[in-house]
DNA sequence: TTCCAACTGACAGGTTTATGTCAGTTATTG
DNA sequence: CAATAACTGACATAAACCTGTCAGTTGGAA
């Protein structure tokens, strides 16, 4: 576990909020500076706030992060009201909390509505190491907002590279990977696309509406 | 990637909630029975609610589990606030939800107060791989709590195993770990150790009072 | 333009991790 | 009691990963 606890060790070097050199922290761990390069990469994927700049060095933006959390129904909906009860909150800076907080839970729970108790019956798992796919999430989610279709590159797991389009419907979160639901175009049929194996999205001028049997309703993940 | 994407689909099997036997589960993902109980200690340590009984199978408690959030110290205000609204509702259903909500986060905040922004400089970072302590964490928190002094078996980073008793202060999330502030007896100090590397903990009779020089707030972590 | 330092890709080791096999033990059910 | 299936430990081998080295490129600031 010798590279786990380097990794701990830089998160505590940069936890100063100051700005520290490649170089420097390669020195202090004493080890190249390429593997710090890549210690770097591994934590941004892991979603530590941490940012380079060229010709400058590394910073954290420092913020709170929750970890995983297993959460009833019952305390999901609490949590829902709340947001909603505190939302309007005569507080501006509070009533801009309460909403932004609402989006990130809404952002990062099944896109379906968050309701019914059967859709908790595909429940989503803790877990992490691969944020990989980190960068798509943000064409994804805005996509499936506005229904906009997305031209995929994905890279199956038997390592074949394929090109669709597709009407993204529904994103969820499975501890390890997320994962994206989709009427895919070219199978005609629905599909569920690990994120993390995505290669590269591109969102079309295309848009598109909802058609029996091409709906996240329609989607039955048994069939 | 192969063993990630076994365990992704051990979930997927796993997910339908019923039983499943590890020899199944083997002969369908084509591995040896011993690889599958490996990689359901791999699941649990990463939080997955996977129940195995001897003599009967394995199944999944079906939850919903958030992944790693980043929040604003607004964001967290507005949380807890919103939880302590509810909280105080009519409905019991709600009300218990709230508050195991409020006590879940909680939980899994620094046990330092929660409000001040400073407290917040010394953030959590998200991350995930060792879990591996958390087992230990249950008794540190009531510990905490109770003001109760603990016996500790720590695995030093260079291997060495100590034996030590300490007041127990702060647990705090690092992402990748938990670790927790104490003051240490045989040291005479403040020490913070990672709770992954905690052998055992066992909870002394012996209970501490707040000591000036011995308290939390006497402790500066850049000292 | 030059300097700086973050970044990237490739490659050859060395080390770690994952896996299967085997030989057990333990808790539960009938 | 026997049967079942989860669990554990040890060990050799194979596969994956990590690291340093080297030779670049990129973007910002002076």
């Amino acid at each position: 576990m010798r590279r786990t606890d380097r990794l701990f060790d830089i998160i505590q070097i940069l936890r100063d909020g100051k700005l520290h050199r490649a170089q420097d922290i390669a020195d202090r761990l004493e080890v190249s500076v390429r593997t710090i390069y890549r210690d770097m990469d591994t934590l941004v994927a892991s979603g530590v706030p941490v940012e380079g700049e060229r010709g400058v060095g590394y910073m954290v933006r420092e913020q709170i992060t929750l970890p995983p959390l297993n959460l009833t129904p019952a305390e999901l909906k609490a949590l829902n009201l709340g947001m909603a009860i505190v939302a309007e909150a005569a507080d501006p800076d509070l009533k801009t909390a309460a909403e932004s907080l609402a989006d990130k839970i809404d952002a990062v729970l099944p896109t379906q509505v968050v309701a019914e108790a059967d859709t908790w019956k595909f429940a989503v798992y803790p877990f992490a190491d691969a944020a990989r796919g980190l960068a798509h999430m943000a064409p994804i989610r805005s996509a499936i907002k506005s229904r906009q279709k997305l031209q995929l590159s994905y890279r199956r797991i038997d390592g074949v590279l394929t090109e669709r389009t597709i009407r993204p419907l529904h994103m969820e979160y499975w501890g390890r990977v997320w994962t994206l639901t989709a009427w895919c175009e070219l199978r005609a049929g629905f599909r569920v696309f690990r994120i993390d194996l995505i290669e590269a999205v591109s969102p079309l001028p295309e848009l598109f509406t909802d058609e029996p049997g091409k709906r996240l309703s329609d989607y039955d993940p048994q069939g």
